[in-house]
DNA sequence: GATGAATGAGCCTTCATTCAT
DNA sequence: AATGAATGAAGGCTCATTCAT
């Protein structure tokens, strides 16, 4: 797994490093989403923090910062939710139907900030954008390891080599529903939604 | 159908108007993939476009008429694509088929134009956005069709409220081969990408 | 007198050339009322005057000759105005009256013009801008002799060392009703003002 | 009286604020006296107030306040002049007499900057040239009030009606002198011009 | 003579970042 | 640690003027 990249600060207390960038993601996600990333100022950012735009720079060394902090925060929040989602002792098949419902609805909730990563990544230096990249990767890798293991316990029936389309498959999904909404909406609901695409997912990976 | 926004010109020629902003297009696509919409300067397009910053804005009122101009283009290119790929007189199946290749064929071709959509889209003006996104959505139209000529023909099993979402479903493996290509392309050529998601959507709606 | 400046052109035709720039003045005075001169463009200009922005500089060399042009003709305005209501045969006196009247006519008539002069004569070049000035007080002169008249066929009582002064005094009458006239006409008709401002006059140079 | 317009400031401290205000409108006042307003650039401004054109943004928020700056500066220059030269304790007449020597001494003294409102007060927007025109009204005010004194306290012959008119006049005077100097200082000192004026109103106001 | 496309210097303004307090 | 005034490079855009057709 790639090194998360740490970002240098100029104040010593950790508390008081991670409680200030809280504020820090808090106030630039909003800004962010609704008005992106280059036209948000660092004093809009720094005033929606609460602090002065001095502190803002003891806590980090550029803008960019702010938007990598950001993106990290927002794929910790996707993850969090997932791990909430995961239910052992069942089979695959089940585990997956849990797995994708949770997903959706963890995308649902957080569909403004999926977006955000998606429109704003290209502003992250190289490096950065490759890190934040490969968290998506593990979001992928989620799913087919219960794709495995429902191959494995032979509730699911995929062969090897299907299992990291599937699993794509399945996070496309989630994106399809933050990237598509203003026109997915108009004809489902999220549960609709869950629920044919669910289905049609399950169809195809057991006898029916 | 939305009206394609006619921007203004200090230039009498349309003529010449269709050739200048076919210049910029093809300077500012390139400038706009690699750096990005908000990164690229107004000069660094008129040089790239061949002309001076004045002449640049006597074919444009603004930096995001750039935007749209680029936009616009893309989505014609697409549907350009789309059509060609169009053949009469088969059945609902057959056509699909060469549909979905043909449509992951430009998708591939212009994946980076696309990408370029949807990360800058936003940089648009509220009511330019619409119009871009209602061209989205025409695309999922071509695709609905054809699943609605496949099951008026009786080629292909679909009922009725499933051919939106199956139509976007088709759109989105586009996007997904454009989007995550970082990822899938280390496993899949387009070949593969396409005859598995084909046989895929294909087992899904017919007796097999 | 200060040489009248002459403004090359490409053309030859010289009845061309005036039927041209009086174009010109026409379009740019109400332009240069309206917006100030700053604000008017060249383009504005020409479209204004009925021709191109190309055919505008065949007949002068630079935005400023329009300034020029213009206040050249406003002045010749205001001297045909004061010649017409030249009465001979009358006393210093009489003729005076007259002529207050028939000026400040004139400066009613013309107040946004005058005004114009006023406001963007700085923008001339110093030494168009002298032969401009020079005009102005060719006016005052023009009140001088209608003075000494009086003076001489002693219908006037005034020494010889006030006259220029007075000259003075009723030239900026006229400047004050078009320079004041925001305030001044709430109270006043231009009759009203006429009248009573004669009549503060006379009483002065006459002994009632 | 119209509420002074209050300009924004991105700095904090008011005494900042006032100081560095001070230093912008006297850089300005030559400036725009010299070049003109439009001809100025905010980097001149900004290098002439002695910091960099970012500062001078902190300060205003566009050109335009600078010269509205410029212009209440002059107009508070006036009135405290005007308000050194009021003595109490003395009939109209005699004040009245103080108070136009004063007032063109103060215009004397302040000749380019009131000629610089002139010409570029029609460069403010609608409502802050109304403030400013209605600084020029108080000025007038000022003259109507020792008349009505003078009349009340019998030293002045004037009938109610030409109060206001003749209070116009005498702000006039003020005007002429600073419109009309290339041409008056040929001909007389401040003094002389001065008590000629001066004469001539008192004797039209008293009973010689 | 008329046209209008092309030019580019130059303008106003913004904003990420620094640093003295 | 926190503050916020100061900085100036850089950006979008305008417009007087030219010149080939």
């Amino acid at each position: 797994m790639e090194q998360r990249k740490s970002i240098p600060s100029m104040v010593k207390d950790p508390k008081l490093i991670e409680k200030r960038r809280e504020q820090i993601i808090e106030a630039a996600v909003e800004l962010f989403i609704s008005k992106g990333f280059h036209k948000t100022t660092t004093r809009e950012i720094s005033r929606a923090s609460g602090f002065s735009i001095g502190t803002l720079y003891e806590y980090i060394e550029s803008k960019e910062d702010v938007l990598y902090l950001v993106c990290d925060a927002i794929h910790a929040g996707v993850e969090k939710g997932l791990q909430e989602v995961l239910v052992n002792g069942v089979s695959g098949a089940v585990m997956l139907e849990a797995a994708i419902e949770g997903f959706l609805r963890v995308m649902d909730q957080m569909q403004d900030r999926v977006l955000l990563i998606y429109q704003e990544i290209k502003s992250l230096p190289r490096e950065t954008m490759r890190y934040v990249l490969a968290k998506e990767e593990e979001i992928t890798g989620f799913f087919e390891e219960i794709l495995h293991r429902g191959r494995r316990d032979g509730s699911l029936q995929i062969d090897e080599n299907s299992v990291k389309l599937m699993a794509h498959n399945i996070v496309v999904l989630g994106e399809m529903w933050t990237f598509r909404r203003w026109s997915l909406r108009k004809d489902y609901t999220l549960e609709e939604f869950t629920k044919m695409q669910t289905s049609l997912i399950l169809r195809e990976l057991t006898d029916k």
